[in-house]
Order: structure tokens, then C-alpha cells, then sequence
DNA sequence: CAGGATCCAAAAGGATACTG
DNA sequence: CAGTATCCTTTTGGATCCTG
């Protein structure tokens, strides 16, 4: 059972800043999102803790890192992979699940997008 | 942000023992399981920690307890909730994009279900 | 049989300060 | 700007033993 492909990636999702860092590099036009950027968004997030979570999701293949070395000092962005993009569909259905069964279907508005702009 | 459906389960999926009981719980005919069925069923876990993980999924309510009482000792019986099977979709999304992107499609029996049966 | 109590080791998470 | 390094507190997980 061990063996199993949802035991690669059960971690992932439950992680700590997954879904929250996952879900501001979804938003936007821009899909390329600096790390203070991040932070800033992320509220009060410590400069450890992002860029520990940003390196296993690196590392898990979801998100990339580009550094831009020809300015200084060298700038720094993250985005989703395809991979990462296809992740979104895990994150959506675990929101469907739970707008329905913890909100009791108050409708996306007011449930499933209050506050997220999702 | 934090108020979105999506933080009031994200932690649930990750946590660990979760997937495996629910699977567990998930397959075969007989839909109740004891609980030192499950004990056996999941290898080498404390009874500590599935008294735990049992005890938050219950709270969830993914899972009820069902307890006899006209019997000693008591027989304790857990099964899936509606809520809980539904929960499985979650499950099965997350194991898709495993498979897909974890095992390279190598196909059902070869990545998702081997081992676990499902 | 179905757990609860206790104790311990390990890991996660956070605060603060510092650097190329 | 984009992180590291260090330190510390809290949480988690597991082992072992005990009980109605």
C-alpha cells in the first residue's frame, strides 16, 4: 500500500504554506512572482519559512525558480510548472469538498472565495 | 484568505495516518471495520496513534463510531460518513495527478493501484 | 478487545539578526 | 532584494505499559 502513488504526494498538500503560496502564484495576470512579493502577500510568513517551502516545492517539481543575474541585485522569480498548474485541480476539489460538507453550500461568494478572490 | 473553505480542510488530507485509514475504511464489502482490524490492516501503527487519528476523523466527520453495547467487551465499529465517501474524490484527484506526474503514467495497476488494491 | 496514560525523541515552526 | 544562520518553543510521532 506503501507503494502506492498517492503516498509520493499525500505530504504535499498538507504541508504548511502549500496551498497558500500555491494559490498566489495561481492568481493574476503576472504569472512570475518575486519573493518579497510573496512575502508581503503571504502576511506574515518569516523569510525562513517561505523560502523552506518554496525550496520543496521546487524540489516536488510544482513551482521554478528563475534568477535574473544580469541585474543586481539579482532578481528572483517563481512560478508554476505545468505540473504545479495541474496541481490546482487537487487543491479545487478539496475546496469543493469542504465548501459543501464545513460550509454547507453557502455558495461560492460567500464560502468559497471569501477573501481569496477565488 | 484564511477565511476560504479551502484552511478549514487542508490540514486534514496531510495529516498523517489519514489516507491510509480512509482507504482502509474505503475498501470492501463489509463497510465497518474494527478497530483491531485496522491495527492489522495498517502494519505497525501504535493504538495510541490510530486512537488519535480516529478520534479527529470522527470529529471531522468523516467517520462515525458505532458502538455495541449488549456485548462485552464492547465491539466498536467504523465505517465512512456520506461525508467521508464523498471525501474520497479528493483522494482519488490527488492520486491521479500522482500518477501522472510522479509515475509517468505508467498506468493503473503499475503506479496507482499497486499494492493497495484500489 | 479497545483503548488510555505516560514518557521520550524527533521534527516542525517561529523570532530575530545578519549578509552578499 | 533575497535570502541564511542561529536559537528556541511547540507539536508530532512513537514506544511501552496498563486497564475495564
Amino acid at each position: 500500500m506503501k507503494e502506492c502513488a498517492i503516498y509520493q504526494s499525500s505530504h504535499i498538500i498538507g504541508k504548511k504554506w502549500t496551498i497558500e503560496i500555491m494559490l498566489e502564484l495561481y492568481k493574476g495576470e503576472k504569472k512570475e512572482k518575486r519573493f518579497n512579493e510573496l512575502k508581503r502577500k503571504l502576511g506574515n510568513i518569516t523569510p525562513t519559512a517561505l523560502s523552506t517551502s518554496l525550496g520543496e516545492l521546487e524540489q516536488e517539481g510544482l513551482i521554478e525558480k528563475r534568477i535574473d543575474t544580469t541585474v543586481l541585485p539579482g532578481k528572483s522569480e517563481y512560478f508554476l510548472t505545468e505540473c504545479g498548474e495541474e496541481f490546482m485541480q487537487v487543491i479545487w476539489e478539496l475546496k469543493k469538498w469542504s465548501a459543501k460538507w464545513k460550509f454547507k453550500d453557502m455558495g461560492c461568494d460567500e464560502a468559497l472565495c471569501r477573501g481569496c478572490s477565488m
